[in-house]
DNA sequence: GTCTATAGAATGATAGAC
DNA sequence: GTCTATCATTCTATAGAC
């Protein structure tokens, strides 16, 4: 039983340290010192430094897609509205951010760090997910260009990993004007900033534009 | 006049091996053997690592910002749409990712990183450019109330920092059906999704959605 | 399971020859 | 300015006592 609450402390600590100092940035001893274990302790319960990493990030995320493909499919026997289809995907993320905002702070930093092995374990724990989702906002705007589908989706997943990474400093950024503190309240504007962008006519003001532009 | 060749070398070894691998996971080792120099010679031009990392942000940062500014001032006189101000804002840094790929990726990583000395470093170089831009939508968006602009602000911020971190990969992502070769055209359908978020109505289907959603 | 002790490799930085 | 050589740290990982 000593040993489950060990490896709790030692995926306490190293969410946190990655979170804050990034995952080169963070030695083992950095870990098993906050987590009050021995320096052999993670070689001991997870064999490697890469292996604590991967275990970080699988505490969390089978719950959070679990909880995501729930929502979508239970949003009713008709198409999904897009706003629908982005809370599912948006809301069981910003639930966590009470529990555990390091894991959310985390999540938005791996998403720019190049270690292609620890992106390869986190993409394909997520496909699945992915191809649902797509799939299903491809159903909802079916007179979007699949192209401009993709950069919309891709312009959203950017507002919300950025959200994800910087939300604990939105008072700090914002100069007191907004705080994180009320989620479903943030989850509702990027669902409607989103949503916007999703329904933009192909070309709107694109002549227009251009001509003031050469 | 050999050392200004060094010194360049060294500057564009540094930008590209900080892109692709990281910070952290860079060393001074990896950076002068890239670069064809001597394992000192960062040492003797730069002084530190540190040192380095800010040389390399300030080669290319100022010109951005002179640019950004230029453009935005260059929008007419009177009150500049958001499109306007948008393209302004973006357009010169997808103009660089021709001429220097690597930088635009390392602005995309930069943003989730936790050091706070090189954070300070940047955001002090920017801060000007984001006030004037923070006014600019300010003024083109009197009804959307200013909390509601700061975070669409923030959503557009992720966008475009998302793309910055991805935009070498943008056709594996897609699966081949997108790329980024035509940045102009991406620029495009960045600005006409930020604009349709910013556009968005307050509490466009607020009411409905909140009944689907108890 | 937890600990100490240490191996073995890599790092940033510098001194001093040329 | 460029080079070699090296110092002092730090790191991950492991062997072996308890």
């Amino acid at each position: 039983m000593d040993a489950a609450r060990t490896r709790r402390r030692l995926l306490d600590a190293a969410e946190r340290l990655f979170a804050e100092r990034g995952f080169e940035a963070t030695s083992l001893r950095d870990v098993t010192s906050k987590a009050k274990a021995n320096l052999a302790a993670v070689n001991y319960h997870f064999g490697s430094k890469d292996a604590l990493v991967r275990a970080v990030f699988e505490r969390r995320l089978g719950e959070v897609n679990r909880r995501r493909l729930a929502l979508l499919n239970g949003t009713g026997r008709g198409r999904p509205a897009p706003e629908e289809i982005l809370h599912a995907f948006i809301a069981p993320t910003f639930d966590l951010m009470k529990e555990a905002p390091h894991f959310i702070q985390l999540m938005g930093r791996f998403h720019s760090e190049p270690d292609s092995d620890m992106h390869e374990f986190v993409t394909s724990r997520c496909r699945e997910v992915a191809q649902q989702f797509k799939r299903a906002l491809t159903t909802a705007l079916p007179r979007v260009p699949v192209g401009d589908l993709f950069w919309r989706m891709h312009f959203i997943m950017g507002a919300l990993v950025h959200t994800w990474s910087c939300h604990k400093d939105i008072e700090r950024i914002s100069g007191g004007l907004c705080s994180m503190k009320d989620e479903d309240a943030i989850t509702r504007k990027l669902i409607d900033f989103g949503a916007a962008g999703l329904r933009a006519p192909a070309l709107a003001k694109r002549r227009r534009f251009a001509n003031q532009d050469p």
